[in-house]
RNA sequence: UACCCCGUGGUGUAACGGUAACACAGGAGAUUUUGGAUCUCUUAUUCAAGGUUCGAAUCCUUGCGGGGUAGCCA
């Protein structure tokens, strides 16, 4: 017996997934989703490409087993495409934790069927060849304000535009010689209905056709055809294709045979703060050395993130916080920050690590001894373990949790004071060496039995600071890279308008090479590890600079800082 | 200054003609062997003006603001 209950509370959807679902009631789209993310083998993959794998991939997963969504390499320009871009596109959607299955396309795979549809145009008298320059195809288009005039070529019949195309085919031209262009109107408020070029010729050696060709298919002409014939249901771009809508319909409108009738729907690129999201200008800093290379781990490139250690998981809880609209907004940095320590605090090994080291000497401690304590690896995690970790007479503390003239609200190491060596004891400050400069070299301090195991004798002040530490003698020095954004300006893109150049933002501090001392577990790092160094923030292993046994370590992102002493105004 | 798209707390989104809400950020407190985490509480919002309606963030008009578009790039 079927009971009537409260219907659940519908998820909200986004307009796109909105679209999606009256299309699957209406049976527009013949009961099938299947998207694609098209990407063009001239670069690596950024955080805004992420933002689209997350949403055409995810459309697939949520509409399972009625959908896909296919890989298809956008590679209709060869002056800019390379293998090694298809391969690092491959390994960054695969990274980010999606399977396109067999569906891998190119739209290269095309060219020949992409050809005869041109040919059909052309037999349409709906497509000609145009023997102006491109300076005149330019002029001739007209401008935003007013309307483009005819080339005088616009009325080839059919079969001169057809033996001309078959030439251009052929190799019988040079580049900018001849072009096909669709026949549409010169007139239209639409730049793109004005005749748009279909083809070009260009004599250049392509990743994957080699030299078959010396004519390639522009975008506009390519993106639709290619679509229709994967049976793409709902083709999703950015916002700035949607002037190139009416282009698209046009192409499935008029050319015959093509096997589904796509359509594409826009939204709102990712912007995020601080950071690039135009491969262009990513392209910039990587051939000027501005960065190490596309993987640097300042870069916003899928790639770049990785290596600093950000979990694809956080990245998409992050597209998936920042839904999807028609607005073009900008995201700030630390929403995705927030995924991404949300994601580490879960995952994350707790270890310690000095960074900036003051050395600390116990002189009640006696000398030459050395003890091993236990030491969670995770509290957010019984299951992680524990470690031991061993401790002696001299310590180094971090130099920033002593204050020899403290200020208000400071709650660790102070001459006379007393604070707590996490999982140790607490320890009071005795004694301040300083050096010819008045610099602290040493602290000589006392510890105090009955404090250990976090025990809090009653009666006596309370410790309000515990600090992380490591055993002088045992520590290890490893290599630290201390990341933070590339760019001071929230917009670079704006920052640098005077000069008119976003490299004017970059931020002088956006890496700092410290050697820290760490605890002497850490030897056993494996490349590509999550850790946080305690009350420090997250850190990743080197995938390409660790060696066994000799990690170097990526700060992926500090923890989120409570208390900064705030610089005195004079 | 032609056409198209878009305007909801500081930021990003939800509310689909019927009580403006969620997350991040900010603030306060509790708790804590990380000034982290966790848990409470809290500040703050419909671009403007008209109109339609019993009722408008939502529909209409105008204005204002932001974005996009004049590659043989994608």
């Amino acid at each position: 017996m079927s009971v009537e209950s409260t219907p659940p509370a519908a998820p909200s959807l986004d307009f796109i997934r909105e679209i999606i679902a009256e299309d699957l009631a209406s049976g527009a789209c013949g009961g099938q989703v299947v998207t694609r993310f098209p990407p063009e083998p001239n670069g690596y993959l950024h955080l805004g490409h992420a933002k689209s794998i997350c949403l055409n991939f995810g459309l697939a997963q949520e509409h399972a087993p009625h959908a896909r969504c296919h890989l298809r390499f956008d590679d209709t320009n060869p002056t800019k495409e390379e293998v090694e871009y298809v391969e690092s596109i491959q390994e960054d959607v695969r990274w980010l934790g999606f399977d396109w299955g067999t569906h891998l396309y190119y739209a290269s795979d095309y060219f020949e069927k992409l050809y005869s549809f041109a040919l059909q145009l052309i037999d349409k008298g709906l497509a000609y060849v145009d023997d102006q320059s491109a300076e005149e195809i330019r002029q001739g288009r007209g401008t935003l304000t007013s309307p483009g005039v005819a080339s005088p070529y616009r009325d080839r019949s059919p079969s001169e535009n057809r033996a001309l195309f078959e030439r251009m085919r052929a190799g019988e031209f040079k580049e900018g010689e001849r072009v096909l262009r669709a026949r549409i109107d010169m007139g239209s408020p639409n730049m793109n209905l004005r005749d748009p070029v279909l083809y070009r010729v260009l004599h250049a050696h392509h990743h994957r056709t080699g030299d078959a060709w010396c004519l390639y298919p522009m975008y506009d002409y390519a993106h639709p055809l290619s679509d229709a014939l994967e049976g793409i249901t709902h083709s999703l771009c950015t916002l700035e294709f949607e002037h190139h809508r009416p282009l698209y319909d046009w192409l499935i409108e008029h050319v015959d045979g093509l096997p589904s009738r796509p359509k594409q729907r826009e939204f709102a690129r990712l912007n995020l703060t601080y950071t690039l999201m135009s491969k262009r200008k990513l392209l910039r800093l990587v051939r000027e050395g501005l960065v190490s290379g596309w993987n640097d781990p300042r870069m916003p490139t899928l790639s770049g993130i990785r290596r600093r250690g950000y979990p694809a998981a956080a990245v998409r809880q992050f597209c998936k916080a920042i839904g999807l609209t028609k607005y073009p907004s900008l995201t700030e940095l630390n929403l995705l920050e927030h995924h991404v320590r949300e994601e580490l605090n879960r995952i994350s090994r707790r270890v310690y690590a000095v960074l900036n080291p003051v050395r600390v000497v116990l002189t009640n401690y006696p000398e030459g001894q050395v003890e091993f304590l236990e030491i969670p690896n995770n509290p957010e995690d019984e299951g992680a373990g524990s470690r031991q970790v061993p401790l002696s007479r001299e310590l180094f503390i971090e130099a920033e949790d002593f204050m020899q003239h403290p200020v208000p609200g400071f709650h660790r190491l102070v001459p006379g004071g007393e604070v707590r060596l996490k999982y140790a004891f607490c320890i009071i400050c005795q004694e301040v060496i300083t050096d010819a400069n008045g610099a602290v070299v040493e602290l000589r301090c006392t510890y105090d039995d009955a404090t250990r195991r976090g025990a809090k004798p009653v009666g006596r002040p309370k410790v309000k600071g515990t600090i992380h530490w490591v055993s002088a003698a045992h520590a290890l020095e490893v290599p630290v890279r201390l990341y933070d954004r590339l760019f001071t300006a929230e917009e670079p893109e704006s920052a640098g308008e005077q000069e008119g150049d976003f490299t004017a933002a970059l931020n002088p501090a956006s890496l700092l090479e410290v050697s820290a001392r760490i605890e002497p577990s850490i030897a056993e790092a494996a490349p590509a590890a999550h850790y946080q160094f305690e009350r420090v923030g997250y850190f990743f292993t080197d995938p390409q600079d660790s060696r066994p046994g000799a990690p170097v370590f990526n700060r992926t992102v500090t923890l989120k800082e409570g208390f900064t002493i705030k610089p005195t105004a004079a």
